[in-house]
RNA sequence: GCGCCCGUAGCUCAGUUGGAUAGAGCGGCUGGCUUCGAACCAGUAGGCCGGGGGUUCGAGUCCCUCCGGGCGCACCA
């Protein structure tokens, strides 16, 4: 198989390749404590160890584990705590690191110079340089625009546009694209409804997108249900569909127009839904440009041409073009009809992305975001200043797992036009379906067929109309925020109270969206996703709250923020930190480049948003256990609101690159 | 039939790419609001990491096999 999904084909050394990362106070130690370990190694006994690093077991045993004894030990027979023990003895001193010792059965544990370590942190040379390799094109959402988004848009929304951020936060240039298939089936299956089921006009469409009290998107689900389940009962029916799709493909006629007003509006009502989550994009690449623009045609003439695909001549793909090597049948490209498949079409749209196709979209802008950011969508006439896309040396697509046999048939596309880079390039970001607990089901009043009620969980379905809308979801979190900030802030204006709701319930469901691995199936639970308690992004967000509100109330008591670097000295910091409990979560708030830095490589966002947890309950128990205002000893009171400033700084960085915002007050 | 994913505490999930005594949240039980607001904190119970083989100094993690569940494998998109 090409596609290995569990290996995660997303990053390893080659992505720090591309991007240099920041230097953290904490990675330039652990380099340098594999540098002195793997220099005095090869001296001592001869041997070029790739020496690696750990984080021990438990906090008392230090800050660096180094196995190496481990690994060392086959190849001397020897002991490995004999050779822990000669190494321990022999390294001599490494910068920023206070002592060493060994533990277990051959660990070597290193403790760090802990005033060093904060006066370092205190000096903010946890900023490092940060250079961009090549472009990085991540391609999600992707909803088809014929009825309103579901949860399971919602977690392809929301890993990708935080895996976005974590690619900008770590220098990376990315480009954010959303892909409209606005000419697809689907789209038609809408329009079938209208024109074939409801006999509207175009014009009665238009009067119904006018009319506010009707969400055009929701209307459009309802009746996407209805024709799916209209052509079961009356297959026959299913010729509107093609008569449909015909017109739509040639762009001409009632319902070729009626097709795109529909699409056109379903578009902007997801842009609306995915700006709740802030969630934006770059531009839209449509598919009826792809047509217009005649992508295919210039694809195909490639894959003729480097014989990546060949003309069938027996067997039941006769009069088809074939890729081969994927089955045994190989995959039709091009059908006996002389049509493009759906992953035909999507080979030339990833050459495109890649700048191999030798053929560009025409732009214009659609839209304007609040921060000036300007998004642009695709289209077929030329426009004055005229913008570009695509040409990215890596492209991730944002899919969920169900397609990636299709994934490996883009990917073997390209390998077989002779882009082995590119198809290494283009990485499937795979991720598993969002599903329904038949418990989750009843309580939504989903009704179920006894089948799949016996099941685990029940696939969301546009066409069967099942699943939890999008702005519902977020409607019913807001509702509840907002009773939870009226309980505590009556005061508060009513506006500021409701923006406050919204900020929570936003942060309580991307945190919600991320928590989960990709591979994860998730069993949605409404009673779950609508919690604001334990692991959750309202926790995260208190945790911020909270160490704002210190700062805040410092003021009110007409004391001023001190100048932390003016007063504590390395000297000063060494003694605070003597601490355990205050070493614990200035390391901890220490390493959002680690976390970040290894949720890259896993192509994990589930790891930041751990990270953003841990970090905020380290920050409530020592919110909880240390009064910092009442502090009677300057010199403490200060290193305290240092601390409690660099957490707040930390975790309002980890917290951005999640996508959730930290509210004035909760 | 073939391919991919999942199986870890009562429930929902982590597990730093093979390391030290397997963790968190929820739920249960016990305790803590006159403090920088408890959307919080502390304590406690709860485990044959689906079963069985193997590789390794060392396995929840890698290999084989079996069991159970899910998803793919169209001249649909």
């Amino acid at each position: 198989m090409l596609r290995q999904a569990k290996a995660c084909p997303i990053i390893r050394s080659d992505f720090c390749a591309a991007v240099i990362l920041k230097v953290p106070v904490f990675h330039s130690i652990e380099k340098q404590v594999a540098d002195a370990f793997h220099a005095h190694i090869q001296v001592r006994y001869g041997v070029d160890l790739s020496v690696t690093i750990e984080q021990p077991r438990q906090s008392d045993f230090g800050e660096i584990a180094v196995p190496a004894a481990f690994q060392l030990a086959k190849r001397l027979r020897q002991a490995p705590k004999k050779i822990a023990a000669e190494l321990a003895a022999e390294i001599g001193p490494i910068p920023g690191v206070a002592a060493l010792e060994v533990a277990g059965n051959g660990y070597i544990n290193l403790r760090l110079d802990r005033g060093a370590y904060a006066a370092a942190l205190l000096r903010g040379e946890e900023e490092g340089m940060s250079a961009a390799g090549g472009k990085i094109i991540v391609e999600h959402t992707n909803i088809n625009p014929n009825k309103a988004a579901h949860i399971g848009h919602l977690r392809n929304a929301t890993l990708g546009d935080t895996f976005v951020r974590m690619l900008r936060a770590s220098g990376a240039q990315v480009e954010v694209q959303n892909y409209i298939d606005n000419t697809g089936v689907q789209v038609a299956d809408v329009v079938v409804g209208f024109h074939f089921l409801e006999h509207k006009t175009t014009a009665d469409v238009e009067a119904l997108l006018a009319d506010p009290a009707v969400r055009f998107d929701y209307y459009c689900w309802d009746l996407y249900a209805h024709t799916s389940s209209y052509y079961k009962e009356q297959p026959e029916s299913l010729a509107w569909r093609s008569e449909t799709l015909h017109a739509i493909e040639a762009g001409e006629g009632e319902l070729a127009r009626m097709a795109h007003l529909v699409a056109d509006a379903v578009v902007q009502a997801h842009l609306k839904t995915m700006l709740r989550l802030d969630v934006e994009y770059d531009v839209l690449p449509r598919e009826s440009e792809i047509l217009h623009l005649q992508f295919w045609a210039a694809a195909f003439e490639q894959l003729k041409q480097r014989k990546a695909i060949y003309l069938e001549s027996e067997g039941k793909n006769a009069g088809c073009w074939v890729m081969p090597g994927l089955s045994e049948e190989g995959k039709v490209i091009v059908r006996s009809n002389g049509t493009v498949t759906y992953v035909g079409k999507d080979i030339a749209y990833q050459l495109w992305k890649f700048g191999l196709l030798g053929k560009d979209f025409h732009y214009r802008p659609l839209m304007t975001y609040a921060d000036g950011r300007v998004l642009w969508v695709s289209t077929d006439t030329p426009t004055a200043g005229e913008h570009h896309f695509g040409n990215g040396s890596r492209v991730y697509n944002v899919i969920d797992a169900r397609q990636s046999y299709l994934q490996d048939v883009v990917a073997a596309g390209l390998r077989g036009l002779g882009y082995a880079a590119q198809a290494e390039q283009s990485i499937h970001f795979s991720y598993e379906m969002v599903a329904l607990s038949p418990r989750c089901c009843a309580d939504l009043g989903i009704p179920l067929s006894e089948e799949d009620r016996q099941r685990p969980y029940v696939e969301v379905s546009g066409r069967k109309g099942l699943g939890v809308k999008a702005d519902d979801l977020m409607d019913n979190l807001i509702a509840k925020a907002l009773a939870e900030v009226d309980a505590r802030h009556v005061e508060k204006p009513a506006a500021e109270r409701q923006r406050v709701a919204e900020q929570i319930a936003i942060g309580a469901l991307r945190y919600f969206l991320l928590k989960f691995t990709r591979t994860s199936v998730i069993a949605f639970d409404l009673q779950e996703a609508l919690s604001f308690e334990g692991e959750t992004g309202p926790y995260v967000q208190y945790a911020a709250v909270r160490a704002r509100n210190i700062l805040r109330k410092l003021e009110e008591r007409g004391e001023t923020l001190p100048d932390f670097a003016a007063e504590l000295s390395a000297e000063a910091l060494g003694r605070q930190l003597q601490s355990e409990d205050f070493w614990q979560v200035l390391l901890a708030a220490s390493k959002v480049d680690s976390a970040l830095d290894g949720a890259l490589s896993a192509g994990e966002p589930a790891h930041v948003a751990r990270y953003a947890f841990q970090l905020a309950q380290a920050f409530n128990n020592f919110y909880h256990q240390y009064p910092i205002l009442q502090e009677e000893s300057r010199e403490k009171k200060v290193f305290l609101l240092w601390m409690t400033d660099f957490f707040r700084r930390q975790l309002e960085r980890t917290a951005g690159i999640l996508g959730i915002q930290i509210p004035e007050y909760m």
